[in-house]
RNA sequence: GGUCCUAUCGUCUAGAGGCCCAGGACGUUGCCCUCUCAAGGCAGAGACGAGAGUUCAAAUCUCUCUAGGACCA
């Protein structure tokens, strides 16, 4: 099919999946969806110094995990340097490169004293037109650009941008160690590849006119373009690792949900009416450049947070817990309190899941049902463990000891039966009590969390913070 | 320095000449709910970068400036 849209994501695999990365991805995938094309993914680690297998990985298990499946490839550009070849060989051939000879040198003189004469610092095309070629002298090929005229890149995002031809000058395509540049490279990829469409970071847009040239050398079709504005940190400047976490692993292992990012990033740039919260299938349904804004975007760490914790929240229980193993497991607990099968987790999950905005906030905040020595709050216990709090902590327990079943409903009326016999506000005694059983001062529900704890452990706890206050007075 | 892009609340954005003394979301403030903290509900503060034009009418069109950003070195 002559129409079917192909577009691809073509990382370097020079360090972890970006989050811009990924959102450029993710524009890929919907327009490809959207469309009924197809997504390729394309490695290119021409930079052999810095590619590693590691970064492919984490591209790989990135994408993976954000559910952003591509239908061809993975591909690697390392291994198609005899295509590259053959087309310098073509350029060359139709007179559209040349070989350049001129050294490092005699180019930074050039540059210098253009600009001493306030010209412009582009090359002079000095061996454009050179007739003898000397045999053993390195050389690199350089592309014959236009001298005059004007290029106009049909954008999807910024509309028509046209650039002066004088502008450009006569580019590197082959150096002189024999590999090819960024802008050819993806070139001929693009066009081995039968890319319809490119849509990458508007970092790319003053390229674009380069690869135009070459487009146009070689008599293929040229692709629409889709540059998208970047994504910036706080200073408005180009997000980056002093902006704090950009990598998708990161966000991973912090306890986000895929689905919270790929939303979070999808309206990073793009949007539909109001509509804040997105169903993979609905961005799909409605992505278009047409709502792609042109303009950078900060990226915001707090509105990622409430959408994660309005995807925590709409999650059950026992999804949620599936989603806790690794991170029960890297904690030593997945055997813990009967693990993950355990019944009075998953009631203490739904308890404190509205509590979370991260799976990692939801664990730590569930830390005192794992734990056989209950650890204080120090403030906290300054100011609720003091020696006048202990009869009511007698009181409640031996009211919670003659108690079965042990109820969340008896175990209300039991403390409010207590503390308004005794004239005391409920908060008196339950904050102390909740200090005593799960250590903190917030928490959900106590006498919801008191029958998840279940009748032994809240007796023990109970005895043990008072026997952690009488110690404390006596000294 | 050159080229290119961009410009609505702190942030993400709606807005494609009259529906806008600008709407939504996050954040923020207050209140309600309440055993704490959330969640939830209600209410509030908060923006069209500046200046010229075009027009009966401009956030929306044009120009200049300013400010950010990206690329090339």
């Amino acid at each position: 099919m002559v129409d079917e849209v192909r577009v691809r994501f073509a990382p370097s695999p020079t360090g972890y999946l970006h989050i811009g990365g990924a959102r450029t991805a993710l524009f890929n995938y919907l327009f490809a969806r959207h469309n009924g094309g197809r997504f390729v993914l394309r490695i290119e680690d021409t930079d052999r110094e810095r590619s590693t297998q590691e970064s492919v990985d984490a591209i790989i298990n990135g994408l993976t995990w954000l559910g952003l499946k591509w239908d061809e490839g993975p591909f690697y550009q390392s291994g198609r340097t005899g295509l590259y070849n053959e087309h310098v060989a073509r350029l060359l051939e139709r007179g559209r490169a040349y070989r350049c000879y001129c050294t490092p040198e005699e180019l930074e003189s050039k540059r210098t004293k253009a600009l001493a004469e306030k010209r412009k610092p582009i090359y002079d095309r000095t061996c454009r037109e050179r007739k003898a070629c000397p045999a053993d002298r390195p050389y690199v090929v350089r592309f014959k650009s236009p001298l005059y005229g004007t290029t106009a890149v049909r954008d999807m995002v910024k509309g028509n941008i046209v650039f002066n031809n004088e502008e450009i000058e006569d580019f590197v395509i082959l150096r002189s160690d024999g590999s090819p540049t960024y802008n050819f490279v993806v070139v001929v990829d693009d066009v081995d590849m039968r890319i319809t469409h490119v849509i990458r970071g508007d970092d790319h847009l003053n390229n674009t006119p380069k690869q135009i040239f070459l487009y146009n050398a070689f008599d293929y079709p040229i692709p629409r373009f889709a540059h998208i504005p970047l994504i910036h940190g706080a200073d408005r400047a180009r997000l980056s690792k002093r902006h704090g976490a950009t990598s998708v692993e990161a966000y991973r292992d912090e306890g986000y949900l895929p689905e919270a990012l790929v939303n979070y990033l999808v309206r990073l740039g793009w949007s539909f009416g109001d509509k804040e919260v997105f169903t993979m299938q609905e961005m799909i349904d409605n992505f278009s450049f047409d709502s792609v804004s042109r303009s950078a975007a900060v990226f915001n760490p707090e509105k990622l947070l409430w959408l994660n914790g309005t995807y925590i929240r709409a999650r059950s229980a026992e999804e949620l817990l599936v989603l806790l193993r690794p991170f029960l497991e890297s904690r030593g607990l997945s055997g813990a309190a009967g693990g993950v099968n355990h019944p009075g987790l998953a009631r203490l999950v739904d308890e404190t899941k509205i509590r979370s905005r991260t799976l990692v906030e939801l664990l730590d905040m569930m830390d005192y049902y794992f734990k056989e020595d209950i650890e204080y709050d120090p403030n906290a216990a300054g100011s609720l463990f003091t020696a006048d709090r202990v009869p009511h902590l007698e009181n409640v327990l031996s009211r919670l000891t003659c108690m079965d079943p042990f109820s969340r409903e008896g175990i209300e009326r039991a403390i409010k039966g207590y503390t308004s016999e005794s004239g005391l506000k409920l908060g008196d005694v339950a904050q102390p009590l909740r200090l005593a059983v799960t250590g903190r001062t917030v928490s959900p529900g106590l006498f919801e969390i008191m029958e998840i704890i279940g009748k032994k452990e809240v007796l023990k706890r109970i005895e043990n913070a008072i026997r952690y206050i009488k110690t404390l007075a006596q000294a």
